[in-house]
DNA sequence: TAATCGCATTGACGTGGATCAACAAGTCAG
DNA sequence: CTGACTTGTTGATCCACGTCAATGCGATTA
């Protein structure tokens, strides 16, 4: 149907025409709702694949904003840097989540994505996805709730970082990725991180002894069975109890 | 021109039209970059106006979304609440910025919003607002540069509350509040904070003792003139200097 | 002008997590 | 397999900020 995947062989093997409607994802990416008919219309929209290897910057903050990135395969952080080389992670994402909303508003990417392992994902030119969801009621409605959810991630993120202590964090850290990963067909207790010691303390805004001091202790109480990336829950409602405290008095 | 602006004297006072294309904030608010003509149709958008009295909540967590809401005049604070009473200020807004983009990815507001002053806003029906955005393109893309620069204003608030000390988070709100009542006219250097030190340190993930000791610091060192809520800034590039420290190394 | 109330200031002291330091365990190149 | 390097663990100590408690101050009401 679309003459557009005729890949031309001289072209970039890493960049490659893609196609939604084949998707494994779209159940949890942007097309979430739409019809079969609206999301072959997305096809048409210029989606082309990028692989980024681990270490590599999908974009750096600062470069100039044009187009939105869902991933297909892989792990991301996003992190802000400042001046004097601290580091704030600000998320950790996997397939099917979208990377880049960040820019949209100064046209300029406000921080940094960084593949924690290697990793592939569709570019959606802004502009064309801004055009297309004029169009199609269900892409608007579906972006626009997206953006929200972000906003209200980053709430939590705030929470988290404001108001819960070192136990908590990282206690709603690891529930937050089981569930991630249970959305996306995995084991919701049995996992590997993809990220370091560091970058774990840098999102929760902790230190990297903290973060494996807690991941001992975790392991000591029988929650977690803890070897180096690799993570067992064993014991989600200890885990859920340790983030919401029943208030001590009253 | 419009006879919608005309209101039928039962209707409750606190609740009455307005129209965007004689309000004095469009320069900073949704209607930024319309056109006369895309303004007086923005207008037909069924915009109602609400007051707010200090202390009120606009909305609360939990409630039904369904519209957005733009500041006309006032202050208003946003926050999440943990079960056992804890609060985090996830924001502080004022006039002329919106309240409500929380609730649009689970169609019920995630946050509650509370007026810190007797506040008015304008309503603006969430439905109208992506009917309208499909029609008019700058009013679509100025939508969606606001809610990436909130996002991105978040990541500012992450990278605060993880990474900075208790004097820099300081320094960077109060720069922060500085330079937003320059954009709406005010002196940068001469205001009086609508919150209390509680909500300060909620916002800044600190108590309000440290705070406080943190104003009475920066007043010893000439930084401030601080009399309860009247701040006056006497050195905005010691402010700056405190947030950023050049590294101590290399 | 006194009484009440909410908010702010200040001091004394305690502690959770940071810092510093040593070492262990993976990982990768050759 | 070896050596170099990165990442993770653990202990000892420190300190920024929290906690607890007393006092002050300004606004409101009587």
């Amino acid at each position: 149907m679309s003459s557009a995947r005729t890949v031309r062989s001289e072209i970039n093997l890493s960049v490659i025409k893609t196609a939604c409607s084949n998707c494994n994802l779209n159940e949890l990416c942007l097309p979430l709702g739409l019809s079969e008919e609206e999301m072959t219309r997305l096809d048409e929209m210029v989606t082309l694949r990028r692989k980024v290897r681990r270490g590599e910057h999908l974009y750096h903050a600062g470069q100039e904003f044009h187009a939105i990135y869902a991933i297909r395969t892989g792990f991301f952080k996003t992190d802000v840097l400042m001046g004097d080389g601290r580091e704030q992670v600000t998320g950790f994402q996997m397939a099917g989540e979208l990377l880049g909303l960040d820019g949209i508003g100064t046209e300029t990417h406000s921080c940094n994505a960084i593949a924690l392992e290697d990793s592939e994902v569709c570019a959606i030119p802004f502009s064309n996805l801004e055009e297309f969801s004029r169009e199609i009621v269900t892409l608007q409605q579906h972006f626009h709730k997206v953006m929200s959810r972000e906003i209200v991630r980053d709430h939590g993120v705030m929470l988290l970082l404001g108001t819960m202590r070192a136990e908590e964090r990282l206690a709603a850290f690891l529930l937050n990725l089981s569930q991630r990963f249970t959305a996306r067909g995995y084991s919701p207790a049995d996992f590997y991180l993809r990220m370091t010691r560091e970058e774990i303390g840098s999102y929760l805004g902790l230190k990297l002894e903290t973060v494996s001091r807690l991941f001992s202790r975790f392991q000591e109480e029988g929650l977690l069975s803890v070897q180096q990336k690799h993570i067992r829950i064993l014991d989600i409602a200890g885990l859920k109890k340790l983030m919401n405290p029943t208030r001590p008095e009253a």
